[in-house]
DNA sequence: GATGAATGAGTGTTCATTCAT
DNA sequence: CATGAATGAACACTCATTCAT
């Protein structure tokens, strides 16, 4: 049994281009730098992922994942919707408050001729199906007003994410305010 | 007085920049292509402008200073407060939606570890000064209540930025009724 | 007016690349080796050749102009078919010995998996048609006995070319026996 | 006793490596697929073989070996001289015909500038001594006429094996009168 | 014997930039 | 002003070879 901690490339890989990409950009991200700063050959990253592009792809993923499960924390269906709300409201703020890289990587990501094609049916930034369900206007079964979906999600996702990336850190008690302000204009006619 | 308006080279390779980046973004828009998109010699670039990045860097200046300019079409000083923020709100909306590439480049530039340096002071995406006065909290001599400026911008253009890139197109009455509840949110305590 | 010789440089690399695949072989030929040798950058020769596959193909080709107009040199539709063959005959065995380089690398091309697909309708080595027509078996009009025309071909310009190989150098008197007994072997009955 | 002749895995490597060699050329051929190709593991190729030239090399001493033994089929020494040279003329058409691998891998090797230092005193196709013996020139104790032995082998075994990569295969008559006649110009002064 | 992860020098190719014309 | 041939450092990627297991 190794104790050598068998430091696992792939991971290690993924995270070096994570960082890399953020501070450098998808260009000036040379593989032969990104080999040194996870500690490993160039070629070893070719056995692990077939090209650049499938890298940064599969960061991409990794960081997709990680952020869903991160918004979904402590969320449980059957607790009251404006809590349920608010919860993954300050998830989203948590999230990218505490994951500046990813956040950075995601925004760069999805901003850049890249991500066109790959993601056509996922939204940019979707919230899993069982939430989505339950937020819809009360018109088609839900519990919100009429506002179109789209505003719905940038008003509570999209406003978090902007917001999280704003030097300035806003206080629990300044988020929670601005909670309840986005429930009444989504939830009140 | 020559017609040939069309001479005007820096102002063709500004535009075919722009386009080219959208397309292609920042890498893989190489100064060869540009040149044939714009219909010049790759010298005469160099002729106007320094370097790869300053004109991309040229290429974001102009592309701001006409958003802020639509931001602005029909703005008066003397208007009604919430008639104004309304105003420049569905400004913010149309010029998004009419100037995809534009606001494409904006995204992508603004994305990018370019960006970080450059512009320390200005945040990325200003409202001029005067409306900035005109918008804040009654606290501050305003007219808002007490959210967060970072908030108030982000229900606003913020808002408008992220609608304007969905792919479905929000029609006048419900881009109003939404404008309405950002204003409620905003001005009501 | 330049006296500089205007070193033709698509000529140079053509040439540079001709004799490093004879000395070593399609691999074993860098771009960056022949760059070097044919004294210009490596960027340059892309300016000229689209990559290196084609620049080999182009070397190719050039060769087998070459050496196509070489066989026909002194040959005259109306000449005695007999001295016409030997004429041919003893061009092609000239070219295979003045043009090692050329013969070698006519060789090493057409033996490798490169150029099956290619040249689908010519020969590896085709005489031109006029010759071709001239020399056919009488029953079709020509002057030769019934030999299936790859033999022809073969005990021709494919003996020229094997025996140019040879270290040994056949004399002129030599050369002309055999071209004698060939001929009785495929115009005899 | 295992039947699993299979586990012969030099065999297997040697095999593979030849088609791989045909099929893609020397270059094009990494250790990697032919490992695959062979059912082998990478390093176990470096347990049989020092090197991949050494590999490629030991391919061609097999390839070799075999094709003499094929030309040598049925020859006996006592037998009628021109029978004997009919008999190994088709011997050798025939290994061409049905070796296309095997002649395209001799092919590629013996234009390839691998080929020039190693096999210095060896003749490309060496015919085996005895019957270079046999067929000389009368004035040398041999019976043939006064042709330079070059001439010779390349009248017998080059036209076989140029004949045999002929798209078209020759029939057996054909052949015949073909051999027939090339006794004729070999034999008779 | 056997494996295949790991290495890193080497390859073909690109592209920002310069400069003779 | 204007051109585009020319440069060469830098890049993504390959592959013969090694070696810990």
């Amino acid at each position: 049994m190794r104790s050598k901690a068998k430091l696992d490339k792939p991971e290690a890989i993924l995270k070096a281009m994570l960082t890399l990409v953020v501070e450098r950009g998808f260009h000036n991200a040379p593989m032969s730098v990104l080999a040194k700063k996870a500690g490993v050959s160039v070629g070893i990253i070719y056995h692990y992922f077939p090209s650049k592009e499938e890298l940064i792809t599969a960061v991409y993923q990794r960081v997709r994942s990680i952020k869903r499960a991160a918004l979904l924390e402590g969320y449980t269906a059957d607790s009251d919707p404006k809590r349920a709300l608010i919860q993954v409201w300050m998830n989203a703020y948590g999230f990218y408050r505490d994951h500046p890289k990813e956040t950075r990587f995601l925004d760069q990501y999805e901003s850049s001729p890249f991500a066109c094609i790959p993601s056509p049916k996922g939204d940019a930034d979707p919230i899993p199906r069982e939430i989505q369900k339950r937020f819809r206007s009360r018109k088609r079964g839900g519990i919100l007003n009429d506002m179109p979906p789209e505003v719905v999600q940038e008003l509570t996702f999209g406003l978090a994410s902007r917001l999280a990336k704003k030097p300035k850190t806003l206080s629990r008690a300044a988020l929670k305010a601005v909670a309840e302000k986005i429930w009444r204009a989504i939830s009140e006619d």
